[in-house]
DNA sequence: CGCAAGATTGGC
DNA sequence: CCAATCTTGCGT
């Protein structure tokens, strides 16, 4: 099918919204007009200013500024100077959650999604509802998926213990 | 203003 | 196992 996400879907709590993603089709048209959708395979969920694991339990910076505002927006942001790794920022105003994007098919390894993507700063903010560049398709739901501890994570403590990475 | 660490990857 | 590469948040 061919329907773009609605702002509603991630107006949810992001342990819902994350697991809703597999399976979905992330969207991307590059400059040069030519699309490509990517079945969306491995997912990570950051859960708000608790979540030690989630950057915005730095609380508001510059920063982590778009996962505390309404979601259904792009966070991006620069990993060892070298990976544009992509979010999608879920929950209401407050919330501070987002969907890390780990795999697409294809492309396994949240830096090659972002690399695949051709992301870069100018997508921090960026709207899923309006953007003409990047989007979600909904796509047959998954029925299957499994679950594990969150990748890279170890210094949260408690919160590197919960099983929120879902993958196909 | 300096510095250590980082939701990673690829090469040795 | 470890370097690459640079932004960010925090301490001085």
């Amino acid at each position: 099918m061919n329907d773009r996400l609605p702002l509603n879907f991630f107006l949810r709590d992001v342990l819902d919204v994350a697991p809703s993603l597999l399976g979905k089709l992330l969207v991307r048209q590059f400059d040069d007009g030519r699309i490509e959708r990517y079945p969306i395979t491995e997912v990570e969920a950051y859960r708000g200013t608790e979540d030690r694991a989630c950057h915005a339990s730095k609380g508001r910076t510059p920063r982590t500024e778009v996962m505390f505002q309404q979601g259904g927006t792009v966070y991006v942001y620069l990993i060892y100077g070298q990976y544009w790794l992509l979010n999608l920022v879920a929950g209401h105003e407050g919330d501070a959650s987002a969907v890390l994007i780990r795999g697409i098919e294809g492309f396994p390894g949240p830096g090659r999604v972002g690399r695949e993507l051709q992301l870069d700063r100018s997508f921090y903010g960026e709207s899923l509802s309006d953007s003409p560049r990047i989007w979600v398709e909904d796509a047959k739901s998954v029925t299957e998926f499994k679950t594990s501890k969150r990748i890279g994570i170890e210094y949260a403590g408690e919160w590197a213990e919960k099983l929120w990475r879902y993958y196909l």
